[in-house]
DNA sequence: ACGGACATGTAACACGTTACATGATTAA
DNA sequence: TTAATCATGTAACGTGTTACATGTCCGT
């Protein structure tokens, strides 16, 4: 899924500025995507060219005027084609957490359990983040959420669980 | 995480070819990353070059010879290095099916409820792939495996219950 | 005879990030 | 006065993928 699908589906949503596209993706939706503004700009740019947007310019008082985008009948149009055209292709997760606890066997346990810590306390503020977000909008934000509360749920349920198996090892061990 | 420490880590785990580190992330871990031949190759070029690996040649009957690469005390050393230089930093989960998702509201309930029941199946596959690949290794792969099943259940779970609450709202409507 | 697995490697390309460039307003 | 937020945009750079190039052996 390219930048350029992304803000057109954005767009589909609501108009925005490039500012605020952006913006939407500080919340809760930041561990999907973080776009740039030198990935979205362009994007727009290149939008507006094709036609699948337009672009109106809202002076502002005491800030400086923004470039809000509407998409057009057509861009709604290409949106649906390309995201019906096919299934979404398999889900990717880039974790460093996970190629580093995949590796943990050549790794100080010390550093492995800081890691495991921070990771709990990480999924906890994203559930947390989702959770506040409350019904903020259509079916599909609603739905996205209650994915990432259910995935946050289940990780912090495990990483606890084995947190707590390890410590009881060492607990033994120490004894 | 970028695919040389990648490389790097997994010949930690034992010597590898490149083919062969290719192929390890074809079963229970191509959910975290598929490296191309085209990045693995010139990955173990460089990490040669740097004493991080060595390599010996294998001659094969009936099979081309293959290069395996060992990793040597220094990157060893350097893996460590790097990985516990900070903590890992946050997931990012690469979804075109969540995007998808998020974008519902302009697209074909009939589209969407093939991608969710295609998701289910996809997920379960995974489940099952990582239940099946069975404790074949080291504390890191059971790390791994335990999470990516916890991922998979409560995946599965939220869908199928999306799916069911979108079944009976229809049934409903039909009514 | 043809496709697929094994095996390595290069070059062109796509895509996104980081850094740079600019500039007003506001809170600490 | 210093940093942060708002606001847009370009250019250089890094990193990885796709396509290309080559060749053997095996199953159908």
């Amino acid at each position: 899924m390219n930048i350029s699908t992304l803000c057109l589906g954005i767009l589909a949503l609501g108009e925005a500025s490039g500012y605020e596209i952006r913006k939407r993706f500080e919340g809760p939706f930041r561990h999907m995507h973080e776009p740039s503004f030198g990935s979205i700009y362009p994007a727009l740019a290149k939008l507006t060219r094709d036609g699948m947007v337009s672009c109106t310019v809202h002076s502002q008082e005491k800030r400086p005027s923004k470039k809000v985008y509407s998409i057009t009948p057509a861009g709604r149009l290409a949106l649906r084609q390309e995201l019906e055209s096919a299934l979404p292709g398999p889900d990717r997760i880039r974790s460093d957490f996970l190629v580093t606890m995949l590796f943990s066997d050549i790794l100080s346990p010390d550093f492995i359990d800081a890691a495991v810590t921070e990771r709990i306390a990480f999924y906890n503020e994203l559930g947390a983040v989702l959770q506040s977000n409350e019904c903020g909008g259509n079916a599909g934000r609603e739905f996205v959420r209650g994915y990432g509360m259910a995935v946050c749920r289940a990780a912090v349920e495990y990483l606890e669980t084995v947190q707590r198996s390890t410590q009881d090892r060492e607990t033994l061990t120490a004894a």
